[in-house]
DNA sequence: ATCGGATTACCACCAAATGAGTAACTGGAG
DNA sequence: CTCCAGTTACTCATTTGGTGGTAATCCGAT
C-alpha cells in the first residue's frame, strides 16, 4: 500500500490525553495516516499550510485561537484540506457557526471510535459528516433560520397579532376567546395560521417567540 | 348610626354627564342620598373632609389629580369613608393598583344601574364590592404576587430548573425526553412539579416566566 | 443503625387542551 | 365581482396536565 493511497491526518486539539487517543484510533486504521498534532490553533495553522494533509480534525474549545477562529483561518487560506470538528459540544450556535464557518463535518468525542473511523472515511470521500444526534438540531435551526425575524414580515393579521400577544401572556384558548369574545374554535384558527406563518410547530414556541421579540 | 338611616354619597368625576348619571341613579334608592359632587381629585378631597360621607364614588382617569392619587389622599387621611371606584378601565394595573392603594370596591360604568345600586348597598355595609368581571383578573393578579420572583426561592430541583430551561426553548415533553434520556412520563412529572412549584398552569406560563426571568 | 425526607425515575389512567384538516358564511376593500 | 380577514363548525390524533401510586438512592438526624 503506497503512501499516496492512505488519508493524512492532521489533528488540532489543546487536549494531550485526548491526541493521544486520536492518535492510537488512527492507527487502528490502515488506511489513515497521522502526519501532525497540534496543540493550539496557530500551530495548528502553520502544520496545514506544511503538512497539507488530507483532512484536519480540529477541537473547538481551544485556549488562545479558539476553533472557530481557526477554522475560519483554514478556509480562508488557499488550502483544500477537509476540516472536519471533532468536539464535545452539542450546541446550537457551535454546530451552526462552525457548519456556517465552512466546517465539512461535526462530529461529537462521545462517538464510538469505530463510528468515528466510518465517518472519517466518509469524509475522506468528499461527503460532509454530522453526528446522527445532532441532525434533529440542524433541521431545527435551518427551520429558524427561514424564520421570519418580526412581526412585520411574518404576514399576521391584526387579529392574529392579537392573539399571539396573548400566548405570550401564557393565556390559553378559551382564556383568549373569553377575552376577546369570540368561539374557542376560532381562536384555534388563528393559532393555527400563526404557526404556519411563523414556522412554529407549538403554542410554546410561539409564546417564547413573541416574548423574545418583546411582544408584550 | 346616627340621625339619618340613609347612606351619604359624594360623587368625584370630572364628567358632568356621568355625574347627573350617577345623580339619578342615587336619586332612584331611598336608602341613598347624594349630598356632593367634585369635578377634581383636589375639591374631591376638600369636600370629603368637609362632608364626611359614608361613601365616595372616586372616578380613575381625571385630569389633574388622578383617581389614584385621590384615592391615596383619602385613604391616608383621617377619613373613615368607604371608597368605590366607579370607573371603566378593566385593566390589570388600574384594578390592582386601586385595590392596593386601599379602595373599598372596584364597579365598571358598563354595569347595569339596578346591579350598581345593589353593589353599593353591599358596600354600605362594610362588603368590599367588585365587578364580577374582574373577578378572575384578579384571581389571577393574586396568583402572579405569591408567585416566586427568582429560580432561587423557587425551590426547583436541579433536574426541573434543567427542564424548565427547555420548555423556555419550546420543547415538548417528547423532545425533552429523548434529550435527557429518560421516559417522556418523567418529563410528565417533572413538568407537574414545576408548575406547582411555581404557581402556574401550563407549560406556555412557565415558559413565558423562565424567558422573562432569563432562563435561556 | 435506622428513620425520614428529598430527589429522581417510572407507571397507568383519565380529562382537558391542543393542532391539523376541511368546509362554509360574512362583510368590506379594491 | 372577487379577494381577504374574520368567523364558526365539525372531525381526528396527539399532547398536556392531574391523580395516585411504586421504587431506588442519598443524606442528615435521631
Amino acid at each position: 500500500m503506497s503512501e499516496t493511497e492512505t488519508t493524512s491526518i492532521l489533528v488540532i486539539d489543546d487536549h494531550p490525553l485526548f491526541r493521544k487517543g486520536v492518535a492510537d484510533l488512527i492507527a487502528m486504521d490502515p488506511g489513515l495516516r497521522l502526519v501532525g498534532e497540534a496543540a493550539d490553533g496557530e500551530s495548528g495553522v502553520s502544520l496545514a499550510q506544511a503538512l497539507a494533509p488530507d483532512l484536519v480534525l480540529l477541537d473547538l474549545n481551544m485556549k488562545g485561537m479558539d476553533g472557530l477562529q481557526t477554522l475560519k483561518v483554514l478556509k480562508s487560506g488557499e488550502f483544500d484540506a477537509r476540516v472536519i470538528m471533532l468536539t464535545v459540544s452539542d450546541s446550537e450556535d457551535d454546530v451552526v457557526g462552525a457548519l456556517r464557518a465552512g466546517a465539512d463535518g461535526y462530529l461529537l468525542k462521545d462517538m464510538e471510535p469505530e463510528e468515528i473511523l466510518a465517518q472519517l472515511e466518509e469524509a475522506r470521500q468528499g461527503r460532509v459528516v454530522i453526528s446522527d444526534r445532532l441532525t434533529e438540531l440542524l433541521a431545527r435551526a435551518l427551520r429558524e433560520d427561514s424564520r421570519p425575524r418580526s412581526v412585520a414580515e411574518s404576514g399576521l393579521t391584526e387579529r392574529e397579532s392579537e392573539i399571539l400577544k396573548m400566548l405570550a401572556r401564557g393565556y390559553s384558548n378559551k382564556v383568549i376567546a373569553r377575552e376577546l369574545d369570540i368561539a374557542e374554535g376560532t381562536i384555534k384558527v388563528h393559532v393555527k395560521h400563526i404557526l404556519k406563518k411563523l414556522k412554529l410547530r407549538s403554542r410554546v414556541e410561539a409564546a417564547v417567540w413573541a416574548v423574545d421579540q418583546g411582544h408584550r
